[in-house]
DNA sequence: CTGAAAGCGCTTACAG
DNA sequence: CTGAAAGCGCTTACAG
């Protein structure tokens, strides 16, 4: 319960808007809102006023009307260590920041630890009126927040797909296709022992990248190679990395499911004195800064992660507008991630 | 003005608590906040209840009888693209996220262009009611944000310094000291032109580093070398390594700003086939995963951020319960970041 | 076109 | 120990 601060000027509130001009708090309240029932005159009056007294509504007070919160919850469950340094969720953020601003929305977000404490948030947030809907990121195969969700009949949006869960309107991009075009890509220089250092399996995108791997390895006759299943640390990228390479027949190139461990593997690759891309190629799965960084520069699937945040957060605008009727549910396909062709991919070697 | 949704069950408000235990609202309310006034029966009963109808208080009419929000705001003015790169934010958010959780507190976060954005967004915040206080990075050399906040009387904790601004309590760690012991680290090394690829020097951190290094370079008697002014994106932290090692006398030696910047340098001594460390050596001010991923790992300066975010968010706290009494201002130095050293650094070239 | 009043869900003096 | 009532700052039918 914090106190009064002691300096700064008390804010305005409607009651000190009426008073000067000499009319109703209701009639102030319907000229700041630009609703019929107050004269030109006294609209300009009013908003004149407001502006010298710098009046701002009082959102607790509107949202006790029935206004909503006009707040976005957005919880992320990763290890803080590893969120830090991907460059993903930033990039969405802002995505979904600049459409939020737009509408005069604020993002409250928060990292947790794991699923049980993110679906305790969503909970507690909805519990106390705290947001007016939620953004869903990290779909997982088998996911428990989307009964949870339901059941709170808290507005949200999934971020991953394909295919919608429940009621929930969900943005995705086609991971199986963009997984396929890594490996034609790869195929086509020659490579036929592909490795994949992937993700938590958990994870929708990380499963179906894996098995869109499988069916084009069968599809090109390709070696049958494991994906390698990591946390997506650089940790993890880099054991997994160590361990594909000394293999008696090592692969020739590799995929990773993130920029992370796309550069991690790349350091290993030079501390065992493997050449990229002579003798090994890397691809990774996410663009960012990071991948043009390094030397060589890595290839990746690249896309506009700020524009994909933006349809996000538009969609759930949409959801908050009107509720989906039970059933039915709004499914935004976004554009497949284009493969980036940097310095770390090369013909197979000879 | 989002419609009730559709689906979900009604969320229980006092009065259902109190119609059920059947006793007034006022005891409800003083049994669940653990207020004297009703009998230990009485509270027992009511906790249950409470927790039957997995009740929570409405945050916006607790707000509005003058609880505050249990909202804190940090707004970051830095373009998001460099931003999602930078491991700093993301780890100090979480560990003001940390902090702010034990006491039921949440994280409204923006990301901003520039400096007069985000001063807009601090005042839409606190004529709105939306948070308790805010957070402040990145301080300038001359800071208009400290005027504006207290003239709103707006709680906040300042992050930079050395030197408290006005009455805005500021957490600090030592960056002369911090670049004082890089230099003594270089020169101990044999190295005598030492390089620094800095930040904005707007930036009061930034500023303070260019001074100590000054300072050092004389009292050392090294070589004068300029300090080159970036925006700490890797693309000018690229061409500023560039310029300095196309130089007739290079640099043995080069301190970047930040981890990314350090990156983008070490990508471009590989570029141009210069050994790091036989013949240059690599410091970054900023440590993060980045710098271990790199090959060689790069020497860094090293701070717990996640303690530092807990650190200033309690910091807050304190402010939040008792405001300053004008004049006076809580000041909170934090450890000086200490040098880790790895592959990045040697010898000078003989 | 305008005013007076009730209500949103809490908290908190004030009576009993 | 408990209840009835006022108040926080808005919005919104309901009368005039």
């Amino acid at each position: 319960m914090p106190k009064k601060s002691s300096s700064g000027a008390p804010r305005a509130r409607i009651e000190d808007i009426a008073q000067r001009v000499g009319v109703s708090k209701g009639a102030v309240s319907f000229a700041l809102n630009g609703k019929p029932g107050v004269s030109e005159a006294t609209r300009q009056r009013v908003l004149a006023v407001a502006e010298e007294l710098d009046w701002g509504p009082n959102s607790a007070a509107r949202a006790l009307s029935g206004a909503g919160t006009s707040v976005i919850g957005l919880v992320i469950a990763r290890p803080a260590k590893t969120l830090g340094i991907e460059p993903f969720f930033a990039e969405l953020t802002s995505g979904i920041q600049a459409a939020l601003s737009e509408r005069g929305f604020a993002v409250q977000m928060q990292i947790v630890e794991n699923l049980e404490a993110e679906i305790e948030i969503y909970r507690r947030w909805w519990r106390e009126h705290r947001v007016d809907g939620v953004i869903l990121v990290d779909r997982r195969d088998v996911d428990p927040r989307i009964e949870v969700i339901n059941s709170l009949g808290m507005p949200a949006v999934m971020v991953g797909g394909p295919g919608a869960p429940g009621e929930i309107p969900t943005a995705w991009a086609d991971d199986w296709e963009a997984m396929t075009s890594i490996v034609d890509y790869l195929a086509a220089l020659g490579h036929r022992r592909i490795a994949h250092v992937g993700g938590v399996p958990e994870f929708l995108h990380s499963k179906r990248r894996t098995e869109a791997l499988d069916a084009a390895r069968q599809r090109l006759g390709l070696d049958e190679l494991l994906s390698v299943v990591t946390d997506f640390s650089d940790q993890q990228g880099a054991s997994a990395t160590r361990r594909l390479l000394a293999a008696a027949q090592r692969p020739t190139a590799i995929i990773f499911d993130n920029d992370v461990m796309a550069l991690a593997g790349l350091s290993v690759a030079m501390e065992m004195n493997i050449s990229v891309p002579a003798e090994l190629s890397v691809v990774s799965f996410d663009d960012s800064l990071l991948t043009s960084l390094t030397h060589p520069a890595i290839t990746a699937l690249s896309r506009d992660t700020f524009d994909f945040g933006h349809r996000v957060a538009r969609l759930l605008f949409e959801s908050l507008q009107e509720p989906m009727p039970a059933g039915a549910a709004r499914n935004l396909q976004l554009p497949t991630p284009v493969l980036q062709v940097r310095a770390s991919t090369g013909a197979v070697p000879r």
